[in-house]
DNA sequence: AAAAATATGTTATTTTAGTAACATAATAAT
DNA sequence: ATTATTATGTTACTAAAATAACATATTTTT
């Protein structure tokens, strides 16, 4: 998990930051952070050094100075498309989640193969499946949710690739790999289980 | 991370075993579980040595075996019941979704604010959220699902502690503390911004 | 203006996780 | 039967991640 560690924090970071300015907060300090994302001190101020964020000897951190930076090392600061593939109940869940938005995420198409799914007319049109590479090819899609049955899980990676996706959320319980995409898997079988472990071992 | 990262290891280990056997295999060797999840065969030794799960000196482990061990130790050899809080769109694609069911976790009801949804009749029942703490207390519920909007999180979270809960999978972007219960964050905006991090940056 | 206070920036130390190496035991080959 | 092979079990090592410590710069106080 290594690099990817890292990366969270820095959302996580983030999604402090953004709580706090909401609040009307315009300055913090490592402590602060530090407390809440049960971490030490001395690890906000390494990430933040790491990544050329820097405070004032002693009044802390600028939150809006902080929060463009992290923006910026993430890749979060431009708008970025996804396609959903599969639309089915969490394909739908997702493709109308308001929460995107607001991070620069645009749901741009879904695909699925059931042709009562399939409406070109709606906000978020959903198109058949066969002309999924296509669709991403032409309009430059990098991004991608997978959200179909198991067994269709290979096949759509097979398209995807060839269309040139880059990355891809898998709710899939099939665990994918592939050496031209990028695979994070999301399972929420394997999240209930840890904690049915942690309540029943702890 | 620590202590869970075994555990998403372990998930990891049965999730695939469970694969291996399904297709007829009856032994594996630690190199096999290694080069399949990215790991060295000396990690997967050390895991299952840890946890009591022996070999053969050759022949490498028995499937079924370290499976029934793996359960033993996540726990989930035996049925758990789990409430849905917040009966929207994730909250009704999860509470039918069929993955749940083979792996002992059964989603006993739902709850929501909205009249609508609410229906004690249907297979899984949806009531209304004044019945949270006493649902939880009269059929002893461990685990739920938060499934409601921002705003609304908090006090959710405050009925279930009453009501006895130990373990909730949070779905909303509020991230949530308690010192009585254990709270999993599926924080499905940061999967795709690391994703995005990964795909720009690397 | 000098001294005290305080939070950063940075280095040193500790802790933890993962890998490599190898001796041991079991199996297979001769 | 004896030898060679092979995969485990375990220890030693390496790498990396996080914390602790502290010197430095800035601000506040007197
Ligand atoms: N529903 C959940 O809460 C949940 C939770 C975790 C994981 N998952 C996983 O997510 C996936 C989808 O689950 P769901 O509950 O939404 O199922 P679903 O059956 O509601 O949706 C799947 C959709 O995929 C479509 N589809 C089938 N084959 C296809 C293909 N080859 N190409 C494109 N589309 C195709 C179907 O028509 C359907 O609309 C499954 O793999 C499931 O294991 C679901
Ligand atoms: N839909 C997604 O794909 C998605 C993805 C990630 C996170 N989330 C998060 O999950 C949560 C739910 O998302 P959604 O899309 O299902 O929203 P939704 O509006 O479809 O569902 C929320 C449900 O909660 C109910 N509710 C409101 N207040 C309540 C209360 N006090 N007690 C009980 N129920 C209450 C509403 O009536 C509604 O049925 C949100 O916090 C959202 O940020 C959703």
């Amino acid at each position: 998990m290594g690099a990817d560690d890292k990366v969270y924090r820095l959302l996580n970071y983030k999604n402090l930051l953004n709580r706090l300015k909401s609040i009307g907060f315009v300055k913090v300090f490592s402590d602060n952070l530090a407390d809440t994302l049960d971490i030490s001190p001395s690890l906000v101020r390494k990430d933040f050094r790491e990544f050329g964020i820097r405070g004032a000897q002693k009044g802390g951190y600028t939150i809006e100075a902080v929060l463009i930076k992290i923006n910026e090392v993430l890749g979060i600061d431009k708008k970025h498309k996804i396609i959903i593939v599969g639309a089915g109940r969490i394909g739908q869940a997702l493709m109308h989640f308001p929460g995107f938005r607001k991070e620069g995420i645009i749901v741009s198409a879904g695909f699925d193969t059931d042709p009562e799914k399939i409406d070109g007319q709606t906000d978020i049109p959903i198109f058949h499946i066969k002309e999924l590479t296509d669709y991403i090819k032409k309009n430059n899609i990098k991004l991608a949710i997978l959200t179909v049955p198991e067994n269709a899980a290979m096949g759509c990676l097979d398209m995807m690739e060839v269309g040139g996706v880059k990355g891809i959320l898998n709710f899939t319980s099939m665990n994918l790999k592939s050496l031209k995409v990028a695979i994070n898997n999301v399972n929420i079988g394997n999240e209930i289980e840890n904690l049915i472990f942690t309540i029943t071992k702890k």
